[in-house]
DNA sequence: TTCCATGGTTAAGGTCCTGAAGCTTTCCCG
DNA sequence: CGGGAAAGCTTCAGGACCTTAACCATGGAA
């Protein structure tokens, strides 16, 4: 159990927070304008295949029982289905209806453009970046799948 | 108005998002084990010097009426006491209580840890990520000031 | 068939967050 | 000095998020 102080990485923490609450906070406001909470503006984000809810629990690190809600939320303002999956009657993949299909481009051409302005900085060492990133992330095992494609 | 398609920036706000919640997870669930909800925990870890009301609103980017409800749950355990101020009667100063001065000094050091295992997987460039995101911050501006030390 | 596991929902309860309204205290300008 | 505007904090109403426990319907297997 080393207990050694490391004051680097206590910098890295708070910087990964920094950089993270500004995307953050760019992605709700940008939700905010389409009259859509985070969670829903989320999910309504990046899904793109008929998810099962158990999936999208999964994926969002939650109860089954709060997806119920948020879905119920999109569902409300018309921005996803609940289809019955033919082979298996208990579960309900949820898709993207039209409205949905709008949404989601609008959030993620935002997404884009805040991601491109902010890492813009950093232009000639993006690449170096997203490397080491990568390799913190593939320290420890991370069960969550992407939703995109 | 540049509508490239800039895959990488995609990349690195995912990467980001990813390792911010690795750390945030592991943060709440070093709070959960403190009994204590997110957002108290994160007050209680960052509270240093006496501080007025309206000034953790600001840090934590939220309304001061929220702040009241974050402050109280810490107040209810015992963490934390709200101050008068002697020189102007309308502000209150929130500080630690020996309880709380403990419970910051658990938060902290498992933050540390958490910390120091997840970036020991770059060792080697700790440096210079920190750099890279520090960069990547210094793009726009940051009206929030750190609330240690 | 019977039993149990699984997917989803409901209900109750707590936390987080906002906006509007209200209180006290301070500040400033006439 | 006096009186209004502004600042700091709280309260209230309302919504969203999240968990646990209980429940229903379906599926699978002994």
């Amino acid at each position: 159990m080393s207990a050694e102080a490391d004051p680097i990485a206590d910098e890295l923490s708070e910087l990964i927070f920094h950089v993270a609450g500004r995307l953050r906070g760019g992605f709700n406001a940008a939700a905010a304008e389409l009259g859509l909470p985070p969670a829903q503006a989320l999910v309504l984000a990046n899904l793109s295949a008929p998810t099962p809810m158990r999936e999208l629990a999964e994926w969002l690190s939650c109860e089954p029982s709060n997806v119920t809600g948020i879905v119920d939320g999109l569902e409300r303002r018309g921005l996803v289905a609940r289809r019955p999956d033919p082979a298996d009657r208990r579960v309900k993949h949820v898709v993207l209806t039209e409205e949905g299909e709008r949404g989601q481009a609008e959030l993620r051409a935002r997404g884009r453009a805040q991601a491109h302005a902010l890492f813009g900085q950093v232009e000639t060492e993006k690449e170096h970046l997203r490397d080491l990133l990568a390799s913190v992330l593939a320290g420890s095992p991370d069960p969550c799948k992407s939703l995109r494609r």
